[in-house]
DNA sequence: GTTCCTGCAAAAGGTTTGCAAGTAC
DNA sequence: GTACTTGCAAACCTTTTGCAGGAAC
């Protein structure tokens, strides 16, 4: 799934660094849709240098190269998944965590939307919440 | 569709303030899910001297019993809606206003996902993001 | 060599908190 | 009279910005 970074980011006359390579592969290799702190606590070991604010730039390209998707799952801050097809998340409102809904299909429920509004539709984001299988254990 | 604040205040050990139920009518009586400083700035010509702190604390209790449901539709800030059945949200990525999607039917989409996953789900939120046809018409 | 990028620190913006005075009941 | 609420100011946290030094090309 992960694509050629250097040459979408070289074909969009952004430059090639150490730091945006890193960000991505990190990313790209992750299903836990890490916040910019995350994923800079994660980079940390290996690039003592990077700062935040190097990651929030990151990200800013990342999106508009169209490599990343911005998530807001009602938390206070946002979370980037390298995968950007359409596919719907969910929150765990117990341990917080926030994972993707596999197998579900909803081309339907979209093209439904598009037919019944006259906004020109352009992207989509689907939340569930509720309590995870292991929340669900440790409760009972 | 306003329903009975005061009762439902009480009824969960909450004070029934003026400012508390300004600001719930502020909210039921309009679509357009203002955020905290929205609601703040439209009662101030009345509440000349209710903090921005009081409309954030009286949302937070507003959410807990069920009157008024919160929306991140991937903007700085939170908006609130005190229509809180399941409705899907758009916004305008030109002008940025949250309207909702009316006459959609998310039922079977939802029960597909409830199907398909371990969680047990507790909530959703739909958003789609677009140009509204005022924004189209001005561009072109 | 030029342009863009990084990392730092400071600023910004939204939201929360602590607390003394005030209000609901 | 008690318990909760308000409004203010300060604190907090995430994200953005400005800028000097550094890296990509």
């Amino acid at each position: 799934m992960e694509l050629n970074v250097t040459a979408m980011l070289r074909d969009k006359g952004f430059k090639v660094t150490p730091q945006r390579l890193a960000i991505y592969h990190m990313l790209a290799s992750t299903k836990s849709h890490p916040s910019a702190e995350m994923v800079f606590n994660e980079l940390q070991p290996v690039y003592p240098t990077m700062s935040l604010a190097t990651v929030y730039k990151t990200m800013e390209i990342l999106e508009e190269i169209g490599l990343v998707q911005v998530l807001n799952a009602g938390e206070d801050s946002f979370r980037y998944d390298a995968n950007t097809s359409c596919h719907p998340h969910i929150r765990c409102l117990c341990c917080g965590k926030v994972e993707d809904l596999e197998g579900i299909n909803s081309e339907a429920f979209v093209k439904n939307v598009e037919k019944s509004t006259p906004y020109r539709i352009t992207g989509q984001q689907f939340y569930f919440y509720g309590t995870c299988p292991k929340c669900q254990a440790n409760v009972s």
